[in-house]
Parts: structure tokens; sequence; C-alpha cells
DNA sequence: TACTCCCACTAGAGCGCGCTAGTAGAGCGC
DNA sequence: GCGCTCTACTAGCGCGCTCTAGTGGGAGTA
């Protein structure tokens, strides 16, 4: 148990009881070589008893360096959370300790970066940014940054993403080879990819000689976003206008939404519509026929964003890196020849 | 522009840079009275022209407390991302900073803490904690915790959560009161609240006098879960067995999986089949009809759960506490009368 | 003038640690 | 004996900040 005396034990506490110096204990905690085996056992065996646990705060301090990585991420997106889940493991495999900062309705990500700042991240590692490209660059002025999701050119920092064209292309491929021709596009705003998706779409429906059927309807990666596209080609259906035969949704999130209201309102899928996501997230699963989406690796996403990080903290200067990950059409249920095929 | 120097300026440097001293710097960087108007201005606007940011890890050596509450999260749960949300704004009302650690896969909930408790955050707020109720208490002594959507009667510590036992309860007369006799739970196995969920479904069927299609199916609080009793109840229908007129699940998660199942199945909700949720979490509003399910207000939680960590920090030896905030049904679309009624 | 009071500001001692430079002692060769 | 190396350990400065105990000087009072 504790000393009543509530004061939380330091190096000195430790270093007293075991009758040791001070800095003999800090060989030991930092396992540096200088201290004998026996000393460290006893030494370990103390500070277990008291209590002890190193203080962050005055290790950090007292070393230049922090080796702590900031993570930027959205409370809400199920993909950062993939993404956060790989960074920790590749981040303590290099020696770096994670601090998490999210954003949040009344906490910009300006904020939530300040946060990560002032905690002497040596790094920031932001999961879909929204900042303007300048922003970020000035960012990536005054430390390391790297921007996951969302390539940002106009900015000096690293990014990893994935070859966004070459995944809607490999889905567009699929739909088109399916029989598919009316196939429809709900846009992902300002979301990450989203620019890049929506390009490859047009161009993947022009090579195709589908110029005449293209369609992106306005929308972003939440599945209200989904819900709301559902509803609105519902209702034209209504007023005559046939379903498209296929959807290419912004994002999974917004693939599922389209799928309740279109599955409410007793459209098959995919006999009477496929529908195709884009992440590869744990929703993805979720239905038993699956949803047929294009997979990010969030592993290897996370991955590349902290050795990136790592790399440029311990090597100063190297240019601004981007890494472009191969995406993967992942074939499940949702997705299938149009009714008439 | 930074210096190209590198370093991150320090106090020492605003303060030459502005003609005066450390101590008067870091006077007006706290808000504290003792420097003239004047200066103020003039020390902020050095201070932002040479990019200086104060130093938390040296803030928080110096002056022996952090300010810090730590939050253990799962990544994946939406309830915690609501409280998550709610969390920031109350400890910045109260001049709280907050440091997020996750669990995730090879992160268990005693890293989690470990790496919370080593940046010397002066309490820990646990998520829906896992661990025995003797690691909280054993944590309890060592740091100012609370849990939330968990009670801990055997730990001495704080804990906020609903009323498990009405929130079921209204669920279940609202379901009775519909005409549902047949009423399924799918249990969320060692999920917070579970258990107490389990005892007032069983209170609530025998009180209706029901206790003949009592019956509990093995679950936890996951999609996956959902969507197993979902292929569960449809494989028990080809083999003659047919269909409860309402399943009450053990969260949102699990509606939501149960939904996907039953849907996809042709099964219509709720004509053929009722289904009530646990948290309203944002998933509830997802589907067009939305989701009957049991509101935990995660804001108000939120609220509590710092003030409690704030108010025992502030007071040292106050008992332990417990918040039992009211729940509430919400009846949206996926709960009707049964087929006969 | 001499006194007090207050305001704006400063000096300097830590906070708990990391780290460099150093020491004491043992072992070894010659 | 001497010098050398190696291991096991210690002294003490400094990281960037907070905070207590001051200092100096101008206004107010008698």
């Amino acid at each position: 148990m504790d000393v009543p005396g509530k004061q939380r034990p330091t190096m000195a506490d430790v270093a007293e009881k075991a009758g040791v110096s001070r800095a003999l204990v800090s060989i030991v905690f930092r396992h540096q070589p200088g201290a004998s085996q026996e000393t460290r056992e006893r030494v370990l065996k103390v500070a277990d008893e008291i209590g002890y646990r190193p203080d962050s705060a005055a290790r950090l301090l007292a070393r230049g360096r922090s080796r702590t990585l900031g993570v930027m991420f959205t409370v809400h997106q199920p993909f950062h959370a993939d993404l956060v889940e790989g960074i920790y493991p590749e981040a303590e495999r290099l020696g770096y300790d994670v601090l998490l900062s999210a954003t949040a309705e009344g906490r910009g990500e300006t904020k939530a970066v300040e946060a990560l700042l002032s905690h002497r991240c040596e790094a920031a590692i932001l999961l879909g940014p929204d900042a303007a490209p300048a922003e970020l660059d000035a960012l990536g002025q005054r430390t390391v940054t790297v921007s996951v999701g969302r390539r940002v050119p106009l900015a000096r920092i690293d990014s990893v993403h994935t070859a966004e064209g070459k995944g809607i292309r490999q889905a567009m491929d699929h739909l088109v080879e399916l029989g598919h021709r009316h196939i429809v596009h709900i846009d992902g705003g300002r979301g990450p990819g989203s620019a890049e998706r929506r390009r490859a779409y047009r161009a993947a429906m022009r090579r195709h000689g589908l110029e005449s059927e293209l369609r992106v309807v306005p929308g972003d990666h939440t599945e209200a976003s989904g819900i709301e596209t559902g509803d609105l080609l519902l209702a034209e259906r209504e007023r005559g206008r046939p379903l498209p035969t296929a959807v290419l949704a912004g994002n999974d999130r917004c693939a599922m939404g389209l799928l309740m209201a279109l599955t409410r309102a007793g459209v098959e899928v995919p006999r009477d519509i496929s529908v195709v996501g884009y992440d590869d997230s744990h929703l993805s699963h979720l239905m038993p026929i699956g949803l047929t989406t294009v997979r990010q690796d969030a592993v290897l996403m996370a991955e590349y964003a902290v050795r990136f990080a790592v790399e440029r903290l311990e090597n100063e200067k190297l240019d601004p890196r981007e890494a472009v990950l191969e995406p993967k059409l992942v074939v499940r249920g949702t997705s299938g020849p149009p009714r008439g095929a």
C-alpha cells in the first residue's frame, strides 16, 4: 500500500530505500549498462514496493526529446479507430509513446493539435485532416507532420494514403464487368480522398463510354449522407425515374446508410441494386452478405505514418514523402449483376 | 517563421525579447495579476512572433499539480466516442486538461492506465472498464478513479451509470403494452451494465407473468453478436420454431447487427418483429425509422464523471459516490404491435 | 521629510528526472 | 611498485517552468 503521506514516490525515495544513488536508479529504469544484475533487481523490487512510477513529465523535460508521437483523430470515425489500433504497436516497437487528441464538437483541429504540441509531441500524425494545405504546411514547419488518408501536395509534409484512383477504377471495372451501366457516385464532399475518388469515377465512366449515365450525388462520409441519397433515389423512383443499378458510395459509412434506406424500402441488394463502399472498415463485415468495398489497409497505413514520423525525427531534413498504398477491391455480397443481366 | 535554429523557444527567449524577466512572462501566461495591461500585450505579441508555446511538461513539473484528467476508452465503441465528446468541454470548463488512452488489440486496460498515470494524470476516468473490482479498488487507492457505465460496488471508487434496471423495465413495459409476450433478450456478456440488464429483463418477464417465455441468448455488445443471434433465430424458424415477436438487444450495436440479419432475410421490422436497443448512440438515428432504444445521456454522464473526479481532487477524502442517472426509453420506428395484435 | 501602501516587476529555489564527468576499487601485466 | 582498463557507482548541473519572497519606486498621508 502507498504511504498515506500522499506524495507520489520519486526516484530519490527509491534510491534511499535501496541504499544507492539517484543516478543508479535512473540507470536501472532506463535499462542502461552500468548497474550490476543484483542491484538492478533490488532497485526494481524496492520501486515496486513503494509504488514508484517514472514521471514522464520530468523525464521528458530532462532528456531533450519526448519520444512521443501525437495523433489527432476524429472520435466518430470507425476507420480512425482502425488506424489508431495500428499506430500503437508500431510506435511501441520503435520506442515511442503515443498521445491521442480527438476532434469533436467544439474542439476543432487547431485545438486538438495545440494540445498535442503543448504536450511536447515530437510529431503530429493527423488522421484525415480537414485543415487547409497552407495551415498544414505551417504546422509542418513547426513540427514533423504526417497526413494520413489525405494527400496534401501543396504542403511540405509527409503523407500516407491509398491510390484512390486505382481503388475506384477497380470497383468501376468490377461493376461494369457485371453489366452495370447506370452507376451513381455519392460524393464525399470535403472528406479525405473524395476529390480523387470523384475524379476517378468520372474517368472510369468516360472510359467505359458511359458519360451519358454519369451522375455524382453530393454527400459526405457519414451514414446520414447515405440515407439521404437512398431516400432521394427512392423518391425519384416514385416519380418514374428508375433506380440506378449500382451505387458507388463515398465510403463505408455512407454505403451503410444507403443500404439501410434501400433495404428498408424493400429494395433487395444486390438483386435490385449493387452497392460498393470504400475503406473496408469493421462496418463492412457487419452484414451477413458483406459489403463489397475497396480495402484501405489501416494497419499498413498506420505503420507507414509512424515510420515516416520517426524517420524524419531521426534524420532531420528529408524531402517530404508520400506513401501511396495499393487499394484492393474486396468483393462481397452487395454487388452482383444488374436485374436484366 | 521560426528560427531555423530548430530549438523550440522558451520563456527565457520571450522574456529577453520583450525586455522583462522570465517570471513576468510566466505571470502573463498564467493570467495572474501582477503585470500591467501594456506589458501583457507586449509579452503576448513577442511570444506570438517567435512562436512560443508553453511547455506543459515543464509546467506540470513545476507546479505540483498537472490538472490533467486521464480517460481510458475503447476505440471501437461509439458510445465511448459520445462520452469523450462530452468530457472535453466539461473538463475545459473546470480548467482541466484531458489525456486519452485507448485500449485496443494488444493494449489492454492495464497498459492504457499505466500510460495515463505515468503522464501524471491526477485522475483516471475509465469508460466501461472490464477490470476486476479488486484491481479497480487498488487503482482507486493510487489515484482518483471514476468508472463510467459500470457499477463497481466492491471497489471504493466513484462511478457513474444509468439505472439499468429502470431502463430495461421501461422498455419491457413498452413492449408488453404493445401486446408482446414472446420477448427474447440478447445478453451483453461481460459488458458494462449487462448483469443489471439481464436481471431486470428476467424480473420484468416474471412480473408480467411471462416466465414461460423467458429466454436469454448469450452474446456481447457487438454487431457480430446481433447478427449471430439473428441468424440463430432465423435458423430456428426454418426448423419450425416461430420467431419471437420482440427482441431486447444488449445495446445498440447488437441491435443494429440483429436488424441487419433480419432485414436481410426479408423479415420486416417492426411488422414481423420489434427490436429495442440500449444506449441511444449515434447509431440509433441511422435508420429512417429509427431504433427504439433506451437513452443513456452521454453528455450528462460525462459531466458527472468529470465533476466527480475534480471534486475528489479538490476535496481529498470524500466517500465513494455513485451517480445513477435516469435512463429514458426513446420510442422510434423499430417497435410496434406484434403481428397478431 | 518620513512614513506606509500598493503596484509592477525580479531573483532564485525547486519540481523529478537525464546525463556528463568523474571516482573508487578490483584485476592485470610488467 | 606503476600504469592501465573495466565495472559499479555517485555528484551535480540543467531541462522550462511555477511560485515565494522579495525590490524599487511612485502616490498618498501626516
